[in-house]
DNA sequence: CGGCTCCTTGAGCCCAGTCAAAGTCCGTGG
DNA sequence: CCACGGACTTTGACTGGGCTCAAGGAGCCG
């Protein structure tokens, strides 16, 4: 199924006729290799939106003195902003972590979707604003998580994620990025990133081989990285 | 002037008609004292949007080890989200740090504003990428940064984003927030972030005494920190 | 003037960073 | 099928930035 259809049926169950405009968008996916920019870079016009069918992307931002950030991941069904193109200048750039394929959704049609469609409308607006939560609490993560934690914590949002859209196998999923993606993702150095997945593998929290990522004990990794799922919103809150 | 004009005119020149509306919205400020939260809080079902006319407010959320991070700051002009209703729950906390006056919006005139004047909307839209892009560097910010960096750039965020609805007298404006308040926004604890503003004082880039905060030299400060304000996106972006 | 809250300073420790090198995996081409 | 090369992971030794604990000082309000 389209992994945007099923992300926005956490939310809210959309009619048949929403479902097939979705459908309608995801034709004519772009299959594009790893570890390249989408279109839209750092200091350029946005004009489109990007949707993820399959594979991991990120958004990043590279500062003067060569450290990376990435300070959001795109899974399948994530969307980058839906109003991207209100803006002249993207503040920082969208690339690949994997092989993906992407579809490119132009800036009138995400416009006609929202005018002519109150429920994708509803739906796209809790998508926005879970990725608001979801920044938020990534600010929290590197910010008051120990390095443990913030590993951990990080495994446990990715873990739920992917779950939401179908992509989990019991307690194991695709966690396809390097030590140093993941490093820069949670604010560390690659080689205490390393370290501490020493530790989550010697606790018999975790493990992570060959892309491959599987979680021993989510309870125990929950409580530890004081993971509460619930700025995720996947509870089905849509009213109505 | 209504802050809140005062801000989107940043982005683009709202017709007077626009500007009347918004005018009307903030009749009716209530005065609301130093720590206190706003009514919607972690867990409440949010109803309602809040524009901080005066004083400071901030987002924030404490982990069950007690500790704070602060995710947000809320200045004069500044909207809480402007589709939060479509949530069932708030994943976070809301409070004022000074003492301020706040406006209250229901869902249904947040609606009203957005439905009937379309340039009002496209404004709000980028008021939101605006402050999806802040939360995004503040990512950076305490991924990415030294604890000296990362205090100088809050400082010359919150300095550009003063001026921006006009509250800065050249390069002196009005911080009022405790170094506690400081250390949960950016990261560090009390102690270090006491030392850390003594090395900007000594350094003669700063100084803040009774919550008034004078930049130096802004250029040295912005390089230092490596600040690119291009993320607040003030530059006039609106097309037509 | 007493008692808050907030700011400042000192000493010692430890978590995470740095530097450097070696090991493992995997795709590719001979 | 094996050798090679590049990307990624792991390990060791050392350093240092930021945390912790603890106490004292300064400003402000009643």
């Amino acid at each position: 199924m389209n992994p945007l259809i099923r992300k926005l049926s956490n939310y809210i169950d959309l009619p048949q006729a929403d479902r097939t405009v979705l459908e309608a968008l995801s034709r004519k996916p772009e299959h594009i290799v790893a570890h390249t920019d989408l279109m839209i870079r750092e200091g350029a016009a946005p004009d489109r939106v990007y949707l993820v069918l399959t594979g991991w992307a990120c958004r990043y931002k590279v500062l003067p003195h060569g450290k990376r950030q990435i300070m959001d991941y795109f899974i399948p069904g994530d969307l980058s902003d839906q109003r991207i193109f209100v803006l002249t200048r993207m503040d920082h750039s969208i690339a690949t972590l994997t092989a993906a394929s992407v579809v490119t959704i132009p800036a009138q049609t995400m416009i006609d979707l929202t005018d002519g469609h109150p429920r994708i409308a509803q739906a796209l607006w809790w998508n926005t604003l879970v990725d608001e939560a979801v920044t938020r609490e990534w600010v929290v993560n590197v910010g008051q998580r120990k390095a443990l934690e913030r590993v951990a914590h990080l495994i446990c949002e990715m873990f739920v994620r992917t779950r939401a859209v179908g992509l989990s196998d019991g307690l194991s999923f695709d966690f396809p990025v390097t030590q140093t993606d993941l490093a820069d993702t949670v604010g560390l150095t690659l080689v205490h990133t390393n370290r501490i997945l020493q530790n989550l593998r010697a606790e018999r929290l975790i493990t992570w081989t060959r892309h491959k990522l599987t979680i021993l004990d989510f309870d125990r990794l929950a409580t530890l990285s004081m993971f509460n799922p619930q700025y995720l919103h996947l509870e089905h809150e849509g009213r109505d």
